[in-house]
DNA sequence: AGAGAAATGCCACGAACGCGGTATAGTGAA
DNA sequence: TTCACTATACCGCGTTCGTGGCATTTCTCT
């Protein structure tokens, strides 16, 4: 891969490791890359960890990850651990050249499967639904239950008696099936409601 | 748009709509096209609303949005709801016909800039690492608080005693800096912990 | 060997909660 | 005009919680 790199126009393979630890030490010079391409299956330390260790050091540097694991974890978290691209190991060298010069562009390069995938989480996300037919003020009163408050601040709150806001949650728990706050709350964040 | 496909071999466009108001009685019919090019700054009926109802339709149907916001809002709206591409309505035509050709193999076609904002949110989602140097035993603790359990009943399902429970309970809302069990809940949603 | 963290156990008290009731007023649909 | 729902308000009982304190054991790390 670094050949093809260095024989490609404009680009330059300034250095090549066989793991995050051999990596790190000769970053901490001012010789920055633009880009990292990075696999994530290391000896020793992730390249998820590894990610954000670079980001760390150098949060311009773009990090593409070049890996054979495709499954949902990893590509999560190498997103969300500051990955700007995400390409497998079957994609041809061109491929990846191009994919460089994509993330330099400001772009995000992905293999198809992988952006699918991508947004495949985004449904997993927030498939707001399930309705548990709670009223405005039932869902006004479980937004403060939820920052922490108690049955008494809520009432302070909403201007309402202490008694209003205990049948109200009466009511909340009867609909959410649940019988406790930390229930409820969890409830709240599992399927998000509100 | 629409000629630009028909003019291309194996597709065909065969309905073209101003808003998904007049879209969607035509749908109800055997007639399920494989893909629907979108628009979601529409009169009416918001596309990504239509978005949801076209996917209850016709669920494997695959969306592709083509349009001129690229806001994180509606990208990230129209993700959650089902689409399957986003393209920004500067592509040119022949990017367009190339994005349905994608999504039908499986991809999810979507612009650089898109694709860029895109692995951005996923560093927005999770960079709440925060530390709050919680012991294992705290940890699974917590976790069944979060699942709804009194005190006592952490303490039978671990074979513990009330009081040991009670102890760790303390620690952890010190940790936390909370009071409540609502809002022991809440942060471990709010900053992913466990 | 000794310090420190973690896990475990116990006590007690006031505050908050969960839940069983009951009741009135307003709104909008059947 | 009923009927159902919602928001409001009140009461009381037993349970659970939050918090103050204290003590023992078992690790780990130095």
């Amino acid at each position: 891969m670094a050949g093809m790199i260095n024989a490609t126009e404009g680009m330059r393979c300034s250095h090549a490791f066989l793991s995050c630890e051999e990596a790190l030490p000769v970053f901490s010079k001012e010789d920055l890359p633009d880009v990292i391409l990075l696999d994530i299956g290391l000896p020793g330390m992730s390249g998820i960890q590894g990610i954000e260790k670079f980001k760390e050091l150098s949060p311009s540097t773009l990090v593409v990850i070049l890996t054979v694991y495709d499954d949902n974890d990893k590509v999560f978290n190498a997103l969300c651990a500051g990955a700007s691209g995400y390409l497998l190991k079957d994609s041809p060298p061109e491929k990846v050249i191009e994919a460089i010069k994509e993330v330099l562009a400001g772009g995000a390069p992905m293999n198809m499967q992988i952006a699918h995938k991508v947004l495949g989480m985004f449904a997993q996300f927030k498939p707001k639904k399930a309705n548990y037919g709670l009223s405005e003020r039932e869902k006004e009163i479980l937004q403060y239950m939820v920052s922490g408050l108690t049955k008494q601040q809520i009432a302070d709150k909403l201007f309402l008696s202490f008694h209003t806001v205990n049948t109200h949650l009466k009511n909340i728990y009867t609909k959410l099936h649940v019988n406790t706050r930390s229930g409820a709350v969890s409830k709240v964040y599992e399927e998000h409601l509100l």
